[in-house]
DNA sequence: AAATCTGCCAACCGCTGTACG
DNA sequence: TCGTACAGCGGTTGGCAGATT
């Protein structure tokens, strides 16, 4: 067992905060802040340890704090972002402004769970991609989580551009830089997001090339790389668009986002969008498409 | 109505990374 | 360079409440 050594004070209190606690906590913090989690019980007359506290103020108490239940836009959001960064809960909830980790880790494990008991879902594997996959809900997100570590080696391990896409049952954008514009350096680590079932793979905004993108759809449930289609045989004004500068800042106008979604959406009934970018951006600001907002998807380290 | 089961979720535990002396 | 303190993270636990038997 052992005690954390933040917890060896004698008589240090566990388990359920009291509503009395709640408000020595509260009124501490907001008249004073919080500095030194450590410091934070004595100060404030609670007989907590400072790390108890600390996950109080930030799982509960915080004044930001958004609780009840997860809208279908949360959860659509948690699954992909599940699919591609795992159990990285802490990463997750920066998408999620008000969200823990420890309530969508919560959220998680108890939806998982629900699903698992779901009879005959099929076990697909890396290297066949079932077309006869069900397609259930779980048979995809199992198959998702199965793709998910070798996926996460494949980003860290293995060089950027088509050779770091996996097979999926989702679309795929890839941006790469043109050859003739731009080298491209291969030690990069490409960056994956998957928002509302589109896996999206861009360059890390730190990519040492200057200008020029090329935009690639991958359509879903591919069976191998030959079928990788250039946006361009489709909307050939919008590989034009894209640019990148020397501070590794993509250009692309609304309007050609906006076509881009539309035919996306006419594709799949289901759409990309970049959101609350005006003028340049970088690969930090590709969104998920979710309400009228847009959460901003930050780069993974 | 009582006992048991089940799921949820707040909180804890232990580990890692970082800052600092 | 090492040791210590601390914050942050993910895995796990335990208690509660509702559902089921």
């Amino acid at each position: 067992m052992g005690h954390h050594s933040c917890c060896n004070q004698q008589k240090v209190k566990r388990g359920l905060w009291s509503p009395e606690e709640d408000e020595k906590l509260i009124r501490y913090i907001t008249t004073h802040g919080y500095g030194c989690w450590s410091e934070v019980p004595e100060k404030a007359g609670l007989q907590r340890c400072g790390k108890s506290c600390r996950l109080r103020w930030i799982n509960y108490l915080r004044p930001d704090i958004r609780r009840g239940r997860f809208t279908p836009e949360e959860e659509r959001l948690i699954i992909s972002l599940h699919s591609v960064v795992g159990n990285r809960w802490a990463h997750i909830a920066s998408h999620l402004p008000g969200r823990t980790d420890n309530e969508i880790k919560n959220y998680w494990n108890s939806w998982i769970k629900k699903k698992i008991r779901k009879p005959s879902a099929p076990q697909a594997t890396m290297s066949t991609p079932s077309t006869t996959t069900t397609s259930t809900e779980l048979s995809h997100i199992t198959y998702a989580s199965n793709q998910l570590d070798l996926v996460n080696q494949e980003l860290i391990t293995r060089p950027p551009a088509h050779e770091t896409l996996f097979s999926s049952s989702c679309p795929f954008f890839i941006f790469e830089p043109t050859p003739l514009d731009g080298v491209c350096d291969s030690s990069l680590n490409n960056e994956t997001w998957n928002s509302n079932q589109h896996q999206v793979q861009a360059l890390p905004p730190s990519a040492s090339f200057t200008t020029g993108m090329n935009a690639h759809y991958l359509p879903p449930l591919t069976e191998n790389m030959e079928s990788m289609v250039p946006i361009d045989q489709h909307h050939h004004h919008q590989v034009q668009s894209c640019s990148m500068d020397d501070e590794g800042e993509i250009s692309l106008d609304c309007l050609q986002r906006q076509e881009l979604n539309e035919w996306v959406e006419s594709q799949h009934s289901s759409f990309l969008f970049w959101d609350n970018v005006e003028g340049p951006f970088s690969g930090e600001d590709i969104a998920p498409a979710s309400s009228n907002t847009g959460t901003t998807l930050s780069s993974f380290p």
